[in-house]
DNA sequence: GCATCGTTTTAGCCTTGGCTAAAAATATCT
DNA sequence: AGATATTTTTAGCCAAGGCTAAAACGATGC
């Protein structure tokens, strides 16, 4: 069994490593808010469990069995999410958190119960894919929607969670998963936007609009 | 913020304390599965902190603030368990190790949603009372069934939980809280009963018997 | 009143997962 | 290449929460 701390360097070193083979100490270390000599230790110990490959000055990389584990959490987490949204009324800026600490409380048998009574969902509630419990996870789709062109029309497929202040802000203006949006009117000269959404015309910041994936629907000139 | 192992010990010095005035080492030792040693150091790091009274070789008890601790604990299992039985589909027999690990992944937000979402309720599904959000708990009433007279009848209060073996047969029996019964028959030699219970004759052993609690409605002669 | 017995504490040890400061390895720049 | 800067590891420390074995305490019995 994986301790709380296994379970989030595990997830942690899964996130760092989309996009770059290999996680450097340093890096894991400032994205867990641990010492880098910390993180050199547990690397070590989570190498002898057969969790990660890891090799002094090389960086880590998660193995089969590390990177399941590192799954299992991660859908914990993301069902959680999305049950504290459904069923406890939660807003999505909150529900981090309380997910962070459940998945680690979470049973095979309440994993089970959590998938039956959410209706075997694919997304979490920021329009993350939960990964599988056999262990598989869609890619993430979607353009940023500062790649689109004045008039595109398009649909929400996910905002990065990074950010609580910046998901109440969305949410507010109603750019949440699902939200239908068209590009009013570009501004180059900071990255914003005027868009369409929900009936009204909003202005997300350069800030904002990076951190919104959007599906393209139709392109046409405004 | 109290630690896992504090919420465990304080909850459980509360439970033994019910009746002693003064819990002993080896009484909390014996219950938690830790050895004694291990408890005694605990105990002074407990009362380090104000959570409990502890002179050497005199027992302990709890503080107001270690009580206070104690049942906010308990007022997040006993939601948890209930939650577990009315919205996600999970016997009685089964929730009970699920709520001695979620109890301590709430937070206050979380306790609150739960409370709210359940209807701010007083009994958890084994009938044992919800501690308050400002600490208080009620009473546990009720006679053991094995104090009824032949012909009474009686509503079921609550089924002691110590056993999930014990409750999976009570359950199938639809000996469970609210339940109305009728004691048909005493069996004296054994202290096993017959009674009338969801429109059948079902058989009680003694051992049963002892760990269900009821409010007599009515005596009569059989 | 003193020996014995069970309970409790002390002593010494362990693992986990943190920390800082110093040393060593790697990377970068001239 | 050699000097310097950055990254990573090592060394040594700590607190929490366990353990066993031995010593001390307090209750009991004679
Ligand atoms: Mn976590
Ligand atoms: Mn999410
Ligand atoms: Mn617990
Ligand atoms: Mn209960």
């Amino acid at each position: 069994m994986p301790t709380v701390s296994t379970e989030d360097y595990l997830k942690q070193i899964r996130k760092l490593q989309e996009g770059a083979a290999r996680v450097s100490t340093s890096a894991l270390a400032a994205s867990l808010g641990i010492a880098d000599a910390s993180v050199t230790a547990m690397l070590k110990k989570l190498a002898g469990q057969g969790l990660v490959s890891y090799q002094p000055y090389q960086g880590v990389t998660l193995t089969e069995k590390g990177e399941a584990f590192a799954l299992r959490t991660l859908r914990r987490h993301r069902l959680w999410e999305l049950f504290l949204v459904r069923h406890l009324g939660f807003s999505w800026d909150r529900i981090h958190e309380e997910a962070e600490r459940l998945e680690h409380a979470t049973s095979e048998a309440l994993e089970a119960a959590l998938d039956r009574a959410l209706g075997f969902p694919r997304l979490d509630p920021h329009g993350d894919p939960i990964p599988s419990h056999d262990g598989r996870i869609e890619e993430c789709t979607g353009a940023a929607l500062t790649a689109l062109p004045t008039g595109a029309l398009a649909r929400v497929r996910r905002v990065a969670d990074g950010d609580p202040e910046l998901l109440r802000h969305a949410g507010r203006l109603g750019v949440v998963p699902e939200a239908s949006l068209e590009v009013r009117e570009r501004f180059g000269f900071d990255g914003s936007l005027r868009v369409r959404v929900g009936g009204r015309d909003r202005f997300l910041s350069a800030e904002v609009a990076r951190h919104v994936f959007v599906d393209l629907l139709e392109a046409r000139d405004g």
